[in-house]
DNA sequence: GCCGTTTTCGGCCCGACTGTTTTCAGTCG
């Protein structure tokens, strides 16, 4: 993956090129290029080898100049231009920037009075109470300096979207139970359902802010104040994230919404068609020759003000949405009202805590129209996975609960696809089943091109109804195995195997990136949160944000089918 | 260095907060 090693020398030519006016405009030209090879899918190295230059010149912000560099850096493994401004700054950037408040100017002032060029270096100068000296400088920013390093160790970066919906939403009811503030909503990458999350945004329209601030920095699981204004306020929580609370008047709730959602990329671009059109737009509203014209109505007014579809959240991340919403071709979305029913869920017969029963009645709280019992296979005994005559055994517990409830209980299996791709249970035994996942569960580290044929063998048996967790990622724990999925999305669309979207906050797999990319092929998908007890159900909200942020539609999804339909698609 | 619903040259998002200043620069999102 060479996208991020370039990323960070663009990244590193804009932090030392934008100290200086005359180079300032083209260390943003590095930047906007850098983080754009850190969201794009494809590898450039590949990108290069199939389309050449061209290619290259291909993504936004890369002109025949940077192309010329990344050209340079698949070759050699080196950017000349970078090897010589970097022996004049040999600064790790990265490391620096970890502390808030530090950013390249200030980062190359240290370097050039003290030498500073890492955490370090940094610490040890502030301790010897050398940085209060520098100009620009001063006590405070040397207390402050100090106080954040100590800090860094109990940071723990990115957390989980469900931890974050879940944190959001505690500080919203806790604000909202005061009688000076009106309305309150999640903001940010909370709201455009990132899989993870490095603060969390929220937005409130109050008659009062200095009260509402005041009442926020007292929030119970906050740990300290980090900024402190009128308008804005931030502060860090427990759980290692910071926390920002912007209180806007009413009359600015639509464009404070749009201004405050982002995501950064996407605002911007907004941002430039509204001056191509005459317009001004910030987070107080769109102003036409300085009046006021969309900004107290809901975000939509704004993008329609533009001659642009609404965009929905999930979608704002400059990935094309922009150019599809000025054609007007903005998809409807799947949202959570249509899931039917969720067909990836344990019991207690293998590693889950509820019983079928529970599973049931929880399902039925849900208004599910089916659900499917899909416990573990006897190859993954850590799951007390089960085998051919357990399952059968189990089937007449489905079949008495299915006289007994008024909803569609399907016999099914998690069965892993063993190392050859042939499946964990004895064809009789799937025969006997509505629906199977298939999943890889252990020798999971394979060559890219064996696991790709791995489970497409599976596949090939066509037994298989759904894929289940496709890379087998796991949030901040493990990366993806190494699978072709334009492949795999071949045979899935041959043979009608379903891919998966796994809910569960750890996995979201597919995620966003891989959704869009599968999404070129006639495939379907299905949203299933892999319960293991009643509570689960609940991730499916996770499912359905991953899905819209890859712009999936319904028609795609085969668990917002009705009944019949989707034991149309799964009748093999 | 890149880019163009006017542009092949002249722009490049924009406002809040902080700490350093004595009117502002740097950072952040």
């Amino acid at each position: 993956m060479s996208n991020s090693e370039i990323a960070g020398i663009f990244e590193n030519l804009y932090n030392i090129l934008s100290i200086d006016e005359k180079t300032k405009f083209e260390a943003l030209a590095y930047q906007r290029v850098a983080r754009e090879l850190q969201s794009m899918p494809d590898d450039v190295s590949d990108l290069y080898d199939k389309y050449g230059i061209g290619g290259l010149m291909k993504i936004p912000g890369v002109g025949k100049g940077i192309a010329q560099h990344i050209i340079e850096y698949l070759k050699t493994g080196k950017i000349e231009k970078y090897e010589k401004i970097k022996s004049e700054y040999p600064i790790d950037f990265k490391d620096l920037f970890r502390i808030e408040g530090l950013g390249p100017k200030k980062a190359i002032l240290l370097y050039k009075k003290l030498g500073i060029k890492n955490l370090n270096d940094l610490k040890k100068a502030a301790e010897e109470h050398k940085i209060a000296d520098i100009p620009g400088f001063g006590k405070k920013s040397e207390e402050l300096i100090l106080k954040n390093i100590s800090m860094l160790a109990s940071l723990h970066g990115r957390i989980l979207l469900a931890q974050g919906l879940n944190e959001a939403r505690k500080i919203i009811s806790y604000l909202t139970k005061s009688d000076f503030i009106d309305r309150c909503f999640i903001a940010g990458s909370t709201r455009r359902m990132k899989e993870t999350l490095g603060d969390i945004d929220i937005l409130a329209t109050s008659k009062d802010s200095k009260k509402t601030m005041d009442l926020f920095i007292n929030f119970e699981d906050a740990r300290s104040v980090m900024i402190k204004g009128e308008t804005k306020t931030t502060i860090l929580l427990s759980t290692g994230v910071t926390c920002d609370l912007r209180v806007i008047n009413d009359a600015s709730f639509g464009a404070a919404l749009q201004y405050f959602t982002g995501s950064k990329d996407h605002n911007i671009k907004i941002r430039k068609i509204a001056i191509g059109n005459n317009y001004k737009l910030n987070e107080y509203g769109l102003f036409y020759n300085d009046s006021n014209i969309a900004a107290s109505k809901d975000e939509k007014f704004i993008y329609n003000r533009l001659n642009m579809d609404y965009i929905p959240p999930e979608m704002r991340e400059d990935r094309g949405e922009i150019e599809l919403a000025l054609q007007h071709r903005i998809p409807e979305l799947i949202s959570l009202n249509d899931i039917k029913g969720d067909l990836h869920l344990h019991t207690k017969e293998s590693d889950g805590l509820n019983t079928t029963e529970e599973m049931v009645n929880a399902a039925l709280e849900k208004r599910y129209e089916y659900i499917a019992m899909t416990n573990h296979t006897k190859n993954l005994k850590i799951a007390h996975g089960i085998g051919d005559q357990d399952f059968i055994k189990y089937f007449d517990t489905v079949d008495k609960l299915n006289q007994k409830y008024k909803i569609k209980i399907l016999k099914g299996a998690e069965v892993d696809i063993l190392k050859d791709g042939s499946l964990d249970l004895k064809d009789e035994t799937l025969g006997q089943m509505d629906c199977v996942i298939a999943s890889v569960h252990m020798n999971i580290s394979m060559e890219k091109e064996d696991m790709t044929q791995r489970v497409i063998n599976a596949i090939k048996t066509g037994k298989v109804n759904i894929l289940g967790h496709p890379t087998g990622r796991l949030i901040n724990k493990r990366s993806s195995y190494e699978i072709e999925l334009d492949e795999v999305s071949k045979y899935c669309e041959k043979y009608k195997t379903a891919l998966e979207i796994n809910s569960s906050p750890e996995r979201l797999d597919l995620n966003d990136e891989n959704i869009l990319k599968t999404s070129k092929y006639n495939v379907y998908y299905s949203i299933n949160t892999d319960s293991h007890n009643i509570y689960g159900y609940d991730f499916m909200e996770l499912g359905v944000g991953t899905a819209r942020r890859g712009w999936l539609g319904k028609e795609k999804v085969i668990n917002t089918m009705d009944l019949n339909g989707l034991m149309k698609f799964l009748k093999k």
